[in-house]
DNA sequence: TGGAGTTGCCTAAAGGCATTAGGCAAGCAG
DNA sequence: CTGCTTGCCTAATGCCTTTAGGCAACTCCA
C-alpha cells in the first residue's frame, strides 16, 4: 500500500489531461483512479465529488485562460486587442479541448466570483477601452463578444465548421474584422 | 402486464418534457421508464439507447424550431426577419429550457444532415437575403449569427446575464439593432 | 370464434460510476 | 521506538445502462 501523494492539485491537474485526452464528458473520478493506479475510494479525501472535481477543473481553465489573456492584452489597444484576446481563446480550445469544455460549463455565481470570473470581465473591458462606448453599450458590447467566443468556439470544437468552405480560418479573420468594425461604429438604438 | 403503449414517438416526445422539466442532463432511459411505470427493459426495443433518445430529442426540438421560424420568417425581411427569428430561438429557450439544451446538442454530420439542420441553414440564408452579401461574407455572416445566438442562449440559459444591469431583455434588442447594422455595412477585408 | 403468430413488456443478470463508513498501515513527532 | 495522524484500502449500497430470454396480450385469419 505505497502511497503515492495524491493531492487535490495533482487529480486537478490530471483531470485537466483526461480532459483533453478523452473529452470533458468522460472525466469521471473511477477514470481519474485509474490513472493513478489507486482505488476510486481514495479520492473522496481530497475532492468532495465528481461535480466538486469538474468544477476545478474549470476554474483552473479559466485561469489559466485568464494568465495567457493577461500576457496577450498587455501592451495593445484596439482591434489588436480584440484579435489578441480572441486568439487566446481560440488557441486555447485548440491546444485544450477538454479544459475549454470545462471552462464553458455552468458555475454557480459565488463559484465563478470566487475563481478567475472577475478577471476576465476586467479584460473584456480593457479591451472595450480601444473603444468609444458609454455604458450601458459597454455592457450590451461585453455580452456581445462573451456570447459570440462562447458560441464560435462551441461550434468550431462540435466540428460545425469542418467539412465546408470558406475554412474556419477565414471566417475567423473576417469576423474579427466585422466586429471591430461594429465595435467602432457602434449603432443608437433604433426607433421603437 | 397491461400493456402502455410505448413507441419511438410517444418516448421522445415525453422525453423532451423530462427535460423542460428538470434539465436535458437528466434525461435518462430510467427515468423515463419511471415516467411510464414500466421496467427500464422495456424502453430497448423502441430505442436503441440512451444516446439515441437524446439524439432524438434534440431532432425533435430542432424540427420544431425550424418550424416556428419558418412561421415567423413568412413575409419578414432584413432586419424584421432577423429579429424575428431571433426571438425565435430566444423565446424557444425561454419554454423550453430542455429542449433548447437538446438542440444543442453535438450531432454528428450525418445526423444533422439528415434532420432539420439542411432547414436552419436555408433559414439563415433567407434572411441574409435582405442584405447585400455575396460570397463568402455570406458564409461568414451565417456563422456569426450561429455562433451568436447558440452563445447568447448557452450563457442565458446558464445564468450568465442575471441578477447583473443592463437587464438582459434590453441587451437582447441593443444588439440584434447592432447586427442589423453590421450586416448593413459590412467591412471589407482589413489589410492583411 | 378460436387458435397461431407476433409483439410488447417483463424478469434476470452483469457491468460501470458515485458515494459513504470504517479499517489498517505508512510516515512523522517526540 | 512508540504512538498518532493521515492516506489509501476494503466493503457495501444505490442508481444507471444494456443484453438475453420468457410469457402474456393483442391481431388476424380461417
Amino acid at each position: 500500500m505505497a502511497r503515492v501523494g495524491l493531492t487535490p492539485e495533482r487529480l486537478v491537474r490530471a483531470g485537466a489531461e483526461l480532459a483533453d485526452e478523452v473529452g470533458f464528458d468522460e472525466v469521471t473520478v473511477s477514470a481519474l483512479a485509474r490513472r493513478f493506479d489507486v482505488k476510486v475510494a481514495s479520492l473522496y479525501s481530497h475532492v468532495r465529488n465528481s461535480h466538486d472535481l469538474r468544477t476545478r477543473i474549470a476554474l483552473l481553465a479559466l485561469e489559466e485562460l485568464a494568465d495567457r489573456g493577461a500576457a496577450a492584452l498587455a501592451g495593445r489597444a484596439g482591434k489588436d486587442a480584440l484579435a489578441a484576446m480572441a486568439n487566446v481563446y481560440r488557441d486555447y480550445a485548440r491546444e485544450h479541448p477538454g479544459r475549454a469544455t470545462a471552462a464553458r460549463m455552468r458555475l454557480d455565481p459565488e463559484t465563478a466570483a470566487a475563481g478567475a470570473g472577475v478577471r476576465h470581465a476586467r479584460m473584456t473591458r480593457a479591451i472595450l477601452r480601444g473603444y468609444d462606448l458609454e455604458e450601458p453599450d459597454q455592457t450590451h458590447a461585453v455580452r456581445l463578444l462573451g456570447s459570440f467566443f462562447h458560441g464560435y468556439v462551441s461550434l468550431e470544437l462540435g466540428g460545425g465548421f469542418s467539412h465546408s468552405l470558406p475554412d474556419s480560418e477565414e471566417t475567423w479573420t473576417r469576423l474579427l474584422d466585422a466586429l471591430d468594425a461594429l465595435l467602432r461604429n457602434w449603432p443608437a438604438p433604433s426607433a421603437p
